[in-house]
DNA sequence: CTAAGTGCAAAATGTTTGCATACTT
DNA sequence: AAGTATGCAAACATTTTGCACTTAG
């Protein structure tokens, strides 16, 4: 995956600060794109497609896909779910976007269980788990009205 | 949910015969193409995609959406595994990107906790879970020299 | 000075759609 | 007969890439 050394950029800094301004909210690449043509501050979108990669590479934004020809979205990710060792992850309503900061001793066993039987390290402050939330799970209204429910 | 009256016609038919005897696995709508290109079999691409979509709509088939710019996959869901839901769910490579397809019972203890605590209902399809897998977390390449928070 | 980031325009990718035709019920 | 499904080709939208240029360390 992409690394190597981060040059610290003008560019790479007003977007993340756009990011950190619009935290808890989802952003698209287009969303991005536009608030800064509007703002007339001028950023290429080839850089703004490669920085929101590169943040989403090292831990600073998460990425969600909804759907297929949906674009991606992206949020940033406050600081104080980067405490070390702490086993908080989150969960996303899919109908609301709500997301919900938990810490749940569950996500241990699962973690101890992908080391022993797969060899594979989880990273809890990656894990986002979708589903519905309470709210959105008791309401009638269907979810995807128009065609797909993924 | 796009639902309408459903006619059984041969592509259909041939389709989810295809789905059914690839079922545990991954497939994409180009795979499957292909498959049928191969097989002389002829059913146009846009057919394929529609009735994808279809039968996810129908939950013959489950599609899970990896990443942006990567093809959906589309896997048959088996009567059995489809009565209390497919717990099947994917571990991904941060380092070097491999996607593990993997069916742990251990999503269901966290599952029925967050359902009972926390009143959110997962959606285990949707789950990707980050992290170094075997061969990654054993080599001494160094991963993300820059800012990782792990 | 060197490796990395930028930005433009062009390409690539996966998916969807318009429409005339063919098939199902 | 009425309503769907098919298939082709063209359209779409998002994301990626090639390349010359600029910038950071």
């Amino acid at each position: 995956m992409t690394t190597g050394t981060r040059y610290k950029t003008k560019q790479r800094d007003i977007l993340l600060d756009y990011l950190r301004s619009m935290a808890g909210r989802h952003v698209t690449a287009a969303d991005v794109c536009e608030h800064f043509r509007k703002e007339g501050t001028s950023i290429g979108q080839s850089t703004i497609y490669r920085q929101l990669e590169s943040m989403v590479d090292e831990g600073l934004i998460n990425k969600y896909i909804l759907d297929s020809n949906t674009p991606a979205c992206f949020e940033y990710v406050d600081e104080h779910d980067h405490a070390e060792g702490d086993f908080c992850f989150h969960c996303k309503c899919e109908k609301c976007g709500k997301l919900i900061h938990m810490n749940c001793d569950e996500l241990k066993s699962i973690e101890s269980h992908l080391a022993s039987r797969h060899g594979f390290k989880l990273d809890p402050l990656r894990t986002v788990l979708y589903g519905l939330c309470e709210e959105c799970s008791n309401s009638h209204i269907r979810y995807g009205e128009s065609s797909r429910s993924i």
